[in-house]
DNA sequence: TGTCCACGTCT
DNA sequence: AAGACGTGGAC
């Protein structure tokens, strides 16, 4: 991973936090053009304290879970009044965005401090090696605590860093949800799942509810130019401070039928219902152009693809 | 195709 | 303290 530093060396609290915060509930894979990106628009977390908070979540468009957007522009300029990160758990825990699987997580491997960041992976691990059943979420505070008992073993102790991301390779690689390799595991001997051989179902996990599915419809005014009518979303909710196409008719024009385009949300499905319009001039002050929509979120770039589709075989 | 997974934080 | 909050890849 580009934000490692090599074995026994701390990496910068910057690139610890930056990475940390991009990679919950986001896959590695996903989070690398990101990271990069930010790096290079924000050598060091001053520079992300200057920026605004509407070109943070410009860069942020497609990686999800804006609000992780607006807490990192709010945590690094509160980390530009500090001066610094603070080096303790209470005081990362008390920066937005930062709950306590983050502050471990800095604390161990930016500060080498002797906690054990808890993530999905090393979650796993743990129900696993200890063979506990109880379905997770509700299960997850006995899991979480059992997991503490690594952190007894003196590698652990000696290098909380490297322990925490070498579980976190454990469980990405070996551990894995599905399929475990168990037989060439380096703690299989220790492992109560293993020896029950119930690994593959752990941790168990509570049927999750139906996800509703909700209907919506977005407005896609587009001037002689392709400029297409953007507002930015409310600060909070669904999408919030982000671009998006509006979600009731800007100007009264025809409004035409652009088909449809079905989006997944955590909590719910989507199907948004696409009209387009032609206009002379958008209204003055509207956010358009190329440079904005590259800073949708995915749900929105499907909706104006669809626009576009429909616009250009329409003339 | 649809289900599961990415434990994470905030309100 | 239960629910809100995105997206895409694996299988």
């Amino acid at each position: 991973m580009p934000w490692r530093a090599a074995p026994g060396s701390f990496s910068d609290p910057y690139h610890v936090w930056l990475s940390e915060i991009m990679l919950q509930q986001t896959v590695v894979a996903t989070v690398r053009p990101y990271y990069a990106k930010f790096l290079a628009a924000y050598p060091a977390i001053a520079n992300l304290a200057a920026a605004s908070v509407e070109e943070v979540c410009g860069h942020w468009a497609g990686l999800g879970y804006y609000a992780r957007a607006r807490n990192l522009h709010k945590c690094a300029r509160a980390v530009a009044i500090l001066g610094d990160f603070p080096r303790d758990i209470a005081g990362l825990r008390e920066l937005p965005g930062i709950g306590p699987y983050t502050a471990n997580a800095i604390g161990a491997i930016a500060f080498g401090l002797p906690v054990l960041p808890v993530d999905g992976n090393i979650e796993r691990v743990a129900a696993r090696i200890f063979a506990i059943t109880t379905p997770i979420p509700a299960g997850k505070p006995a899991i979480a605590a059992a997991a503490q008992a690594f952190m007894a073993d003196k590698a652990a102790q000696a290098a909380p860093g490297d322990f925490a991301q070498a579980l976190f390779d454990l469980g990405a690689t070996i551990c894995t949800p599905k399929s475990p390799n168990c037989l060439i595991c380096p703690w299989n001997k220790h492992c109560l799942a293993f020896a029950q051989g119930i690994a593959a179902s752990l941790p168990a996990r509570t049927k999750k509810a139906e996800r509703p599915h909700r209907i919506g419809t977005a407005y896609a005014l587009m001037d002689a130019d392709e400029n297409i009518l953007l507002i930015r979303r409310p600060p909070r909710g669904l999408l919030g401070g982000m671009l998006a196409l509006p979600d009731t008719p800007p100007v009264a024009a025809k409004w035409q039928d652009a088909g449809s385009i079905e989006h997944v949300f955590t909590h719910f499905s989507l199907t948004l219902n696409v009209l387009v319009a032609r206009h002379k001039t958008l209204p003055p002050g509207a956010l358009s152009g190329p440079a904005a929509t590259a800073s949708l979120p995915s749900v929105m770039r499907k909706a104006l693809d669809a626009a576009r589709r429909a616009l250009n075989h329409g003339s």
